[in-house]
DNA sequence: TAAACACATGAACAACTATTCAACTGTTCA
DNA sequence: TGAACAGTTGAATAGTTGTTCATGTGTTTA
């Protein structure tokens, strides 16, 4: 899968830096796990999901009013959040409760958010 | 595109609710370019080169060398990173070496960590 | 100037993903 | 029990995305 990989004339001076690089590597699995976890919060339905349940536990029907989605869309997003342990839920009767699962999922969205707001301020 | 919204027969009963969430809400714009940010961490290549540059900056070839792929996937995906402002770059001769952008990136890569991290720790 | 090198880029293809539609649980209440 | 409701789930489809291959750009050096 990897075939003949580049390599620049002057690798050989780096050698030692690659090297000390590839230690301090986390382990390719875990990698894999944290991207698959960013890409959760890849979807601006989830997003606003999230958003949603921010400020309040919600059930999916109240949900999808507010979002404009059907209950069926709404419900394969919570899924996906679900199995990410991003929300977590309560039944109450017919109802389901949906609520931000910890303060994780708040200070990444915290952190993603001042990114973007100070972009364009911090070249001089 | 929104067709006709589905309505649980209590929702009178959260109107008030719903409304004080909806007026909480961020704008629609900004959520999606939340997502489209966390969007580009959604890849394991582009978490992969995210990792190697917290490091050390370093070129594109031998970014592709660590990551044993070619120049050109390297090449997109910095072009990715680079327009979400997420790495910056100075060129020194032929070579380009590109670097993480800012404090942000390295705090969004921790939280995320963490959250894995202290998965199936939080039930009791 | 021309060749070599590091890197960027456009088009194409395969793999993935979000939404829709239809059918299916599970709960309540008449 | 059975109808109505809130939510879930599976299959299908349209849209998106990551990699590859071929080519193009910009820099150095012979």
């Amino acid at each position: 899968m990897v075939g003949d990989t580049p390599h620049c004339d002057y690798l050989h001076a780096h050698d030692e830096l690659v090297a000390r690089v590839r230690r301090a590597q986390p382990d390719e699995d875990l990698l894999y796990d944290l991207a698959e976890l960013y890409k959760v919060f890849g979807d601006s339905t989830r997003i606003r999901i999230l958003y949603v349940l921010f400020e309040s536990e919600m059930c999916v029907c109240d949900l999808a009013t507010l979002l404009g989605m059907t209950q069926s869309a709404i419900s394969h997003q919570l899924r996906v959040l679900k199995s990410a342990k991003l929300v977590s839920y309560r039944r109450e009767g017919k109802t389901v409760f949906y609520s931000l699962a910890d303060a994780h999922v708040r200070s990444i969205l915290g952190q993603g958010m001042e990114h973007l707001c100070e972009e364009g301020e911090e070249k001089e």
